[in-house]
DNA sequence: CGCGCTTTTGACCAAAATCAAGCACTGTGG
DNA sequence: CCACAGTGCTTGATTTTGGTCAAAAGCGCG
């Protein structure tokens, strides 16, 4: 992914969003497409009595590109959590570089690849597990991802989601999602405060996915 | 999609599979793989207690490639649910025809935001629809995915899925889709027997999806 | 200190699961 | 032709999980 991206960057425009800002409204065709530098977002729907379902997060490194790249109207917003710093891209230009290297259109299909998993994951997850099993499985993948970025290890690390994220993206309700992190506390399985999270029992919790 | 597949078609290894075959196995890496002529298939993941999640169905004319598309092993089965026959393609070649030309590449972007889109429309069904809203909607998007193919219209149209299929695929279980269309049925909205079923009222549909 | 945001807790309720049985259709063999 | 086995559909009684509504407690910050 690195390598795909890294020399695409050099000459690009850098953009600022603050926390809880609309990087890309539902029903637009986005002309630029970014990628995070730096900051949390996610990608969601809404219904139209206001409840809102979170498709997926976005973390710092992450492309909103591939979710975005689309010549036709969207059909999710992507919206910061924390404040973000990322790098835009214009649509057409990124097609004929994809079309002049073999190597990039096969990176490209490998983040395909992982996006369709992500969301296989979640579907599985929203269709067959309980509410424990949900939230194991969400914090296992984002701790996972953030491992392989080098923002998470052992131990203790930043971690700005609220509960309310994880009501909203695994379909229930905070009340019941706070009961959830409560039980998994209270059985030593992980630690958290305001802004941080620790994953104490990893093999408790990966046996919670069955 | 067609202008997309059709060239590629001529040449390749035509397959048949009975109903209810493993056309892709979880785990393996795809040396080939398919797009569908004719029946009907899906695509799902297991738990280790036997249970399943449905992610998606694949009707004729459907490309199983850009699922399965993939170098690394497989996060899911594809199995059939009627007979199915398929056309096989070789996994690298089809990336030298992609790197070839750039509307084919297009094209492929094009398959894959609808493949993202139906992806979270599921996701948003489970996490925030109740079972007939969840029912409703599978059921129109299947059915404007037929429409679109020229497979139904208005009225009855061949449909093989089984309520059990619906459960898998929507996170409940077989007993309440059952009392579900049960109520569907009853409210004038649909009509179905063995292998066929008929929207009756497209609108009352759409408004259970808020 | 007081305000806003998030987390926590509690009492009560509803949707869907579970478990279990019975029904209807289809194909098959006696 | 009919008994019957298999498959999928339908239904009922009961339990579970998570939702709803509401209030309180914790915390960071101007």
């Amino acid at each position: 992914m690195s390598s795909f991206a890294r020399p695409l960057f050099a000459a690009r425009r850098k953009v600022s969003f603050d926390a809880n800002a609309l990087m890309l409204r539902e029903g637009e065709v986005p002309q630029l497409t970014y990628t995070v530098f730096s900051g949390w977002a996610h990608r969601s729907k809404h219904l139209s009595d206001g409840r809102r379902q979170i498709l997926s997060f976005l973390l710092p490194g992450d492309l909103v590109l591939a979710k975005a790249f689309a010549v036709a109207p969207i059909k999710f917003s992507v919206r910061t959590i924390t404040p973000v710093s990322a790098c835009a891209f214009e649509r057409e230009e990124m097609f004929r570089f994809l079309g002049g290297s073999l190597d990039l259109l096969r990176s490209c299909g490998n983040i395909y690849f992982t996006e369709l998993d992500q969301g296989d994951q979640r579907i599985l997850d929203l269709g067959r597990r309980n509410a424990m099993g949900r939230v194991a499985s969400l914090l296992l993948e984002i701790h996972q991802r953030l491992v392989r970025k080098g923002l998470a290890a052992d131990g203790p690390f930043e971690f700005p989601l609220r509960q309310e994220h994880f009501a909203d993206a695994l379909g229930l309700t905070t009340a019941h999602v706070n009961r959830t992190f409560g039980a998994m506390k209270s059985k030593g399985l992980v630690k958290y405060g305001p802004g941080w999270m620790e994953i104490c029992d990893r093999v408790a919790l990966e046996r919670l996915l069955g």
